[in-house]
RNA sequence: GGCGGCAUACCCAAGUGGUUAAGGGAGAGGUUUGCAAAACCUCCACUCCCCGGUUCGAAUCCGGGUGCCGCCUCCA
């Protein structure tokens, strides 16, 4: 049986006990990108949240069918693809690879089931004419229209009533404000597709609709997305399906907070404040942006201060890095508790903390997606394990009691996507991808390493310390070990 | 204007009726170090936007106020 857990549901504007379905499943559709550009970090949002709850189910032992669209048919990517002399659907596809390339670089897992709507064309159209069969729709001029006095619970996700619905398409002779395309006539210069009412191709919200139907059925466990989707996006994907499908639709309504920049307005691409993923990846590590986005609540917003965020991010992230590093350098085979009541307090802390960790974890996820808790968590543990370092005899008998402690470290990658790499390999990516900023390379910076570490030997201290000063002036901090210089890039200031 | 949400230290942030209000970052002091860095230790909110109320007891519930945000137009 996989684990129960609990789950704000927009819709009752309460947290719920999940209750699948069909037992050990979950449904999971997610609004995904409209594709007439690059992602930003604020869709990042949504795609990492999302990520990590399928992630952390699976791992949970549920069984997850995960869909994400793309909506890649559009006026804005007609608009695009037009001022760039391009065909619509050459445009989406072409943001469609690029978004591929940015979830895969993230290190997001692919969704089950990606639909789009330029291939959902029958199940939309389908949908449609159930609609229009049941008098929840019309046609006026080649386009249809929902009739949203038709649904009486209009209004019921977003909490609106009649004043509040007014619909700004006005093309087309609809009858009530409120009413919103499902179909829309083809005009010139436009893609479209044959249907019963002519041709054309689908009002945005009817796409959800159908390919959720199509991929999930009538009724399904969740339908997640961005806040800002609410109304009208999700209001009128409620009322198309449960009127089209005589159904409830998705049980559990799951809203993703957005980010916001400093002063105060969300990230967006009509902002004029959007910072591409890409752009991000370039100088930072895919955990970094994913610990970013992770170490508050999900239905929070989230303040974003470009690099300074994900500095502080990433500052994180090595933390977790070296304490994990620090516990896997430990050995000794004796029994645990016969170590711990030997080495004193501290070791009997770790022991403790680390026997308790995946238990106190997954409380935190099974409510309502805690992961600032659950990260919380992790950094308690972290500093319980550098506070056995510093004993003496932790690095030769410390072994057994820090293996709760890094057994449980595996939730993390498991269940959230992070400390999935190996120390070294985290370093190096962080090295990639920093010296390039810094304008570095690395061959110099060995150099000088060792240039250093023949003074070091020589015992010629002002020519070491010089070249430490010296190294320190390009964003390079020196780590003398019992093991020998490591190198480090500095985290904070100057960054490029 | 309508609907929804948020307000916890210098910053981020958990906690939503009951031990000393998690955790991280920054800052100050100390230990350690050839000197550093990292790490560790100590300090850093008698208090949770304000005012009332309910309660034996509230950051947590209720009422009012203030501020901010999202949606109402495309939006993760």
């Amino acid at each position: 049986m996989p684990a129960p857990f609990r789950i704000y549901n927009s819709l009752s504007r309460n947290v719920e006990d999940f209750e699948p379905l069909r037992p050990g499943h979950v449904g999971l559709y997610v609004c995904g990108m409209t594709v007439y550009d690059d992602c930003h970090v604020g869709h990042a949002r949504a795609m990492v949240v999302f990520d990590a709850f399928v992630r952390y189910l699976r791992y949970r032992a549920w069984d997850v069918t995960f869909v994400r669209n793309f909506t890649d048919v559009d006026d804005k990517i007609i608009a695009r693809a037009s001022e760039a002399g391009v065909e619509p659907l050459a445009w989406a596809q072409r943001y469609i690879d690029r978004f591929h390339e940015d979830m895969s670089s993230l290190g997001l897992l692919q969704p089950s089931v990606e639909p789009r709507v330029s291939t959902s064309m029958e199940s939309i159209q389908a949908l449609i004419g159930r609609l229009v069969a049941d008098d929840h729709a019309y046609e006026a001029d080649g386009n249809v229209w929902f009739d949203v006095a038709s649904f009486s619970e209009y209004g019921k996700l977003s909490g609106r009533d009649e004043e509040g619905l007014s619909n700004p398409d006005s093309f087309g002779g609809k009858r009530s404000p409120r009413d919103f395309a499902l179909w829309k006539a083809v005009k010139p210069g436009e893609p479209s597709w044959e249907s019963p009412w002519g041709p054309g191709r689908p009002g945005w919200h009817i796409e959800c609709s159908a390919m959720a139907h199509e991929t999930l059925g009538a009724t399904f466990d969740i339908h997640g997305g961005g806040l800002d989707l609410v109304f009208p996006h999700h209001e009128n994907e409620i009322a198309q399906s449960e009127c089209g499908n005589h159904a409830h639709y998705a049980k559990i309504w799951m809203h993703n907070g957005l980010l916001v920049v400093p002063g105060g307005r969300k990230m967006g691409k009509s902002e004029g404040n959007m910072f591409a993923i890409r752009d991000a990846m370039t100088r930072f590590p895919a955990e970094a942006i994913r610990l970013y986005q992770l170490q508050n609540h999900y239905r929070s917003p989230l303040l974003w201060l470009g690099n300074e965020s994900l500095t502080d991010a990433l500052a994180k992230l090595a933390r977790l890095y070296d304490a994990r590093e620090v516990a896997e350098s430990f050995g000794g085979q004796q029994d645990a508790d016969e170590v711990a009541s030997a080495l004193g307090d501290d070791a009997a802390a770790v022991l403790e903390l680390g026997r308790s960790f995946v238990e106190r974890m997954h409380a935190a996820l099974d409510d309502d997606f805690n992961t600032s808790l659950a990260l919380g968590h992790a950094f308690e543990l972290a500093r319980a394990i550098n506070r056995f370092a510093t004993h003496k005899k932790a690095r030769k008998r410390g072994g057994p009691i820090v293996a709760p402690a890094l057994a449980g470290l595996q939730v993390l990658s498991e269940a959230l996507g992070l400390l999935s790499l190996t120390t070294e390999a985290f370093q190096d990516e962080v090295k990639a991808k920093r010296l390039g900023a810094l304008g570095l390379d690395a061959a110099a910076v060995e150099a000088k390493i060792a240039e250093r570490t023949a003074a070091r030997q020589a015992k010629d201290w002002s020519a070491s310390d010089a070249i430490r000063d010296e190294l320190s002036g390009w964003g390079v901090e020196v780590r003398d070990t019992a093991a020998g210089t490591e190198w480090r890039l500095r985290l904070s200031d100057g960054d490029a």
